[in-house]
DNA sequence: ATTCCAGAAAATCTATAAATTTTTGTTGCT
DNA sequence: AGCAACAAAAATTTATAGATTTTCTGGAAT
């Protein structure tokens, strides 16, 4: 007698997942550029799919912030702004904080290992494929991604972590459009060893501030790279 | 010379959006019953449209989290349970804490102009169109809608705020499918005073003290609730 | 000569219908 | 009784037709 698995959910492959996971990394990487029209014609010959898929993919990204639609005039890539970067910053760093709170007040021994051994893979992998230029590193992004919904996994809300969730996706997307020139200067492993090491120590005023201010850093390099935002080329930096 | 406004948005209206208005407002009366099945022929045949305005629609409503789709095996209406209604309900609770929170401390007169005027234009409507039965007046959802809407308005985040109203959203259904028995014993309208007047006082405390306990009281009733928990009908009120 | 407006052509989005693939239910055989 | 093959139903996808918007060209007025 053999003991097979029951295949709890066979393979949910439809031709729209498959659209949508390859136009979310194109929007994520930047790809496809910021306020770019998305025409039907460009994107079936493109991916090589039909109408009724594309829409479908296009719909769920419209949601998850990625996409823009105008009643009868197509889809737009979202377009970037200084002034949205800050406010889904605020955004993130208010209810990341309210998360990682309540993950805290409801911790439990395995919670805290999940933190650990997240934030120790994490630490084993480099944040650059190069040594000397930034190369973006997938399976760090990957591992990144992890260790922060980790940390607020334990606030037992599901639509809460959804919603962190989405903010993070659209602020990836600014982090990948910049350059990123303060790559090296930057000790990020520090400062996901610190956050952990609040959160071990059941300090959550001091989790939440290194957890914030890791969020706002972040965003200060990319509100001054003029690559993303090339307003700023001229008069750099006047008081 | 003639100054004529540029036309603004002319009239976006799409198929799409007819479908998805109507189909929200089955979904949140109850007239499409938690967990059915949504299928296409039903769905072109009631609604009179096709498949492709059908699709975009039931996949907005995803978003919202008041459909839900498996792949490959068609749309469902999200299904309802009591756990469900206490994770929104909490979540509900810390998050219009938090936007109340930071509107109060971004306040201006103006704002505090809106909140006392939605409320005032509240507290004119009757809650029920019967004075003996409940009957749902569609009137003052709308304008109990904008009040909770104002509160959190100032806030300064639109993800956030967005975030709010699909919580709304989820939780209004819940109310609707509910008989509300409760319904005269409480003074809503009076909850609503309070909440205003603890805003106008500047504090914050007192005020997300209020409103949570509004949102608890509702969700308290409803989860007492045999018509939508057929779960309860044994064992009403066990120790 | 340049600018603005009008009309027509082209492109593109929206919607309907048909075809393909997958899932589900049933019947027959081992 | 259990398994397999078959048939029906349903979902997904492709293809086609209909509307709407945008663009381009030409002419008139400044």
């Amino acid at each position: 007698m053999e003991l097979t698995v029951a295949p709890p959910l066979p393979a949910p492959s439809t031709q729209a997942s498959h659209v949508y996971d390859r136009l979310r990394e194109d929007l994520l990487s930047g790809r496809l550029a910021p306020s770019r029209k998305l025409q039907m014609r460009f994107l079936t010959e493109t991916y090589q799919t039909g109408q009724t898929p594309l829409r479908e993919a296009l719909n769920r990204l419209t949601a998850d912030g990625l996409v823009e639609v105008r009643e009868q005039r197509g889809f737009y890539v979202k377009d970037v702004s200084r002034a949205e970067l800050a406010e889904l910053t605020k955004t993130r760093c208010w209810v990341e904080a309210l998360a990682l709170r309540e993950s805290m007040a409801a911790s439990t021994p395995a919670w805290e290992e999940q933190v650990v051994l997240a934030q120790h893979r994490l630490s084993r992998v480099p944040r650059s494929l190069s040594a000397t230029a930034f190369e973006d590193n997938p399976e760090w992004e990957k591992l990144h991604r992890i260790y922060h919904r980790a940390l607020i996994g334990q606030c037992g809300s599901q639509s809460l972590i959804a919603f962190c969730g989405q903010l993070a996706d659209q602020l990836y997307r600014y982090r990948r459009l910049s350059i990123s020139k303060a790559f090296p200067s930057r000790h990020v492993g520090d400062e996901h060893a610190a956050i952990t090491e609040a959160v071990l120590s059941g300090d959550s005023d001091l989790a939440v501030k290194r957890l914030t201010a890791h969020y706002q850093r972040t965003a200060d390099v990319i509100l001054q790279d003029e690559t993303i935002f090339p307003e700023l080329r001229r008069e750099p930096a006047r008081s």
